[in-house]
RNA sequence: GCCCUCAUCGUCUAGUGGACCAGGACGCGGCCCUUUCAAGGCCUAAACACGGGUUCGAAUCCCGUUGGGGGCACCA
């Protein structure tokens, strides 16, 4: 059974590059059929935002990622600020994974393995002040040469339980750590480069490399997926493992996101949290699509580009996740967007669309209007890129418009009364026909009309158009007014006319 | 400074020694279609970072250079 999970800490808001690595790790475990929990790394206190939890759970609800295990209410209560959300897991696990997933109600775990590991000759105690050590450290670096613990340091025994201490992992001085990551292939470390990681701090809280090893052991973990920045580490972790005696996991470390420049993803870079995005009118579909082919590709001639989660699931391995870092480009965030939109039924779309309507102004409060939203939807689905530029092109519907100035009513180069004309002939086309929700036949007899008063189509249908929506870009004309019905268009084309009688 | 890592069109990528004068997608430009705006169709431009090897043959393997990214905490 595949387990992976995504373990971040509350300091702030999910950054989208850290979401694309919770993507991977879910979508690793889900193409194998296995199981994907979130644990709450807060063993640093002085890092700790207030809601961070919270807006983490509520990441991966708005995406749609289900949890086989995560943090739950009770935990989240009891964390440092009450991180409860709604949309906890009940019970933190629904598959059978060893909890707390949060990190601060295991600390007694981590202290009896930091016991253990000492036991096993594997760690020591040590006390040296972090002033001591920054001068330690200066001094090595003033002779040009590389910090190392002393021996003398890494071999005390003189230091009590009951005294304040960090533990601290003898690494070992030779030889080399090597693994085989995933995504970055054969790794090799000599361990003369590496030194001995702080396991247990003075405030006895453990530290990632103890508690993340720990509770990946305990929780099950068989992937262990996670950001680039931590493969210098891998060997100390991996050292860890192997002090515990324990079957190694398998290791993918995934390259980072960068922005449009070339750096690192941040601030500046514009959107951050995928509620930015969600907000931005993004749907869920669209990044998770952008975001998996950010690094990774089904490859095998396969050209496929636009993938439903599902697909995506299916496709989905870590080794043909690339090894280099990827530039995250919006162009491509909103042709897809676009095409998600487009895949969505239509109740489904208004339903989406409702909230971002209603904040432009335009409320769907009613059943009817809600019918019309979903009447309309095929004639913007093509149109809008994002959930937000919905809203130019319905409004018209939903509310009163101002009669349109003159000049908006005058066909290209034609004059006034021509205009006039042919407006009024209109008027009489349509409130002729028979089926007004017949857009084929509106248009077939608004065409003839065109024909018999020699106006190009352009030319009618602009006027027209402007009449009855007072805009210049609209949906398709017929199916627009075939939604408005024939009392609202008719009244519209009626105070256009007196509008250009007046002028 | 030291350690690790990466390098194909502007961007995301396919490509695992010959099938590649390098394929797809987005974006860009053009044409067609067209009632506006889109969409759609067709077409064009656009890349193997550089220098050395290895090999009959290299985008693919090796070395170096350059450039990018990451790491070197009682942070994760």
């Amino acid at each position: 059974m595949v387990i992976t999970r995504f373990a971040p800490s509350p300091t702030g808001m999910l950054h989208i590059g850290a979401v694309r690595t919770a993507l991977f790790s879910w979508l690793c475990a889900k193409n194998q059929g296995g199981k994907f929990f979130i644990r709450l790394e807060d063993t640093d206190q002085d890092r700790y935002v207030e809601g961070a939890g919270k807006q983490i759970l509520q990441t991966f609800d708005w995406l749609g990622i289900k949890l086989d295990g995560g943090p739950d209410h009770a935990e989240l209560q009891t964390m440092k600020s009450n991180e409860d959300y709604p949309g906890a897991l009940e019970s933190g696990k629904v598959n059978s994974i060893a909890g707390p997933f949060v990190q601060s109600h295991r600390l007694d775990i981590y202290k009896e393995h930091a016991e253990k590991l000492i036991e096993l000759g594997h760690a020591y105690r040590a006390n040296e002040s972090s002033e001591e050590l920054t001068q330690l450290r200066q001094q090595a670096e003033a002779r040009k040469m590389d910090f190392r613990f002393k021996e003398e340091m890494r071999l005390r025994t003189d230091i009590k339980p009951d005294e304040p201490h960090v533990v601290r992992l003898r690494m070992p001085r030779t030889g080399q750590t090597r693994y085989k990551d995933i995504v970055k292939g054969d790794m090799t470390f000599e361990n003369a480069n590496l030194d001995d990681p702080v396991l247990l701090k003075t405030d006895g809280f453990a530290t990632y490399h103890l508690a993340a090893m720990v509770d990946d052991h305990l929780m099950g973990v068989t992937h262990v997926v996670r950001a680039d920045e931590w493969l210098s580490s891998t060997p100390k972790h991996i050292q860890i493992y192997k002090a515990f005696g324990w079957e190694l996991p398998q290791f993918a470390h995934v390259p980072n996101v960068l922005g449009a420049d070339g750096k690192k993803l941040s601030k500046r870079h514009g959107a951050q949290s995928v509620f930015e995005f969600r907000d931005a009118g993004y749907l869920p579909e669209a990044l998770i699509n952008f975001l998996a082919l950010l690094g990774w590709a089904p490859g095998q001639g396969d050209e496929q580009n636009v993938f439903s989660i599902d697909e995506l699931i299916q496709k989905f391995s870590l080794d043909r996740v690339g090894s280099s870092p990827a530039v995250f480009e919006y162009a491509k965030l909103d042709w897809l967007n676009d095409m998600h939109i487009r895949r969505l039924e239509p109740e489904d779309l208004a339903n989406r669309l409702r909230p971002f309507l209603e904040q432009a102004g335009t409320a769907i409060d009613t059943p009817e209007r809600f019918a019309k939203l979903v009447q309309l939807v095929p004639l913007v689905k093509e149109r809008a890129k994002k959930l937000t530029d919905a809203h130019d092109y319905i409004n018209f519907f939903f509310k009163d418009i101002p009669v349109p100035p003159v000049e908006m009513l005058i066909g290209p180069k034609m004059e006034l009364h021509l205009s006039l004309h042919a407006l009024r002939e209109a008027r009489n086309v349509l409130s002729g026909l028979s089926d007004f929700n017949d857009d084929k036949g509106m248009e077939q007899a608004l065409r003839a009309l065109g024909d018999e008063l020699k106006l190009k189509p352009t030319q009618l249908f602009t006027i027209i158009r402007n009449a009855v929506s007072g805009k210049t870009v609209t949906p398709p004309l017929f199916g627009s007014m075939a939604v408005l019905g024939r009392e609202v268009t008719l009244a519209r084309v009626d105070a256009a006319i007196a509008r250009l009688m007046g002028g």
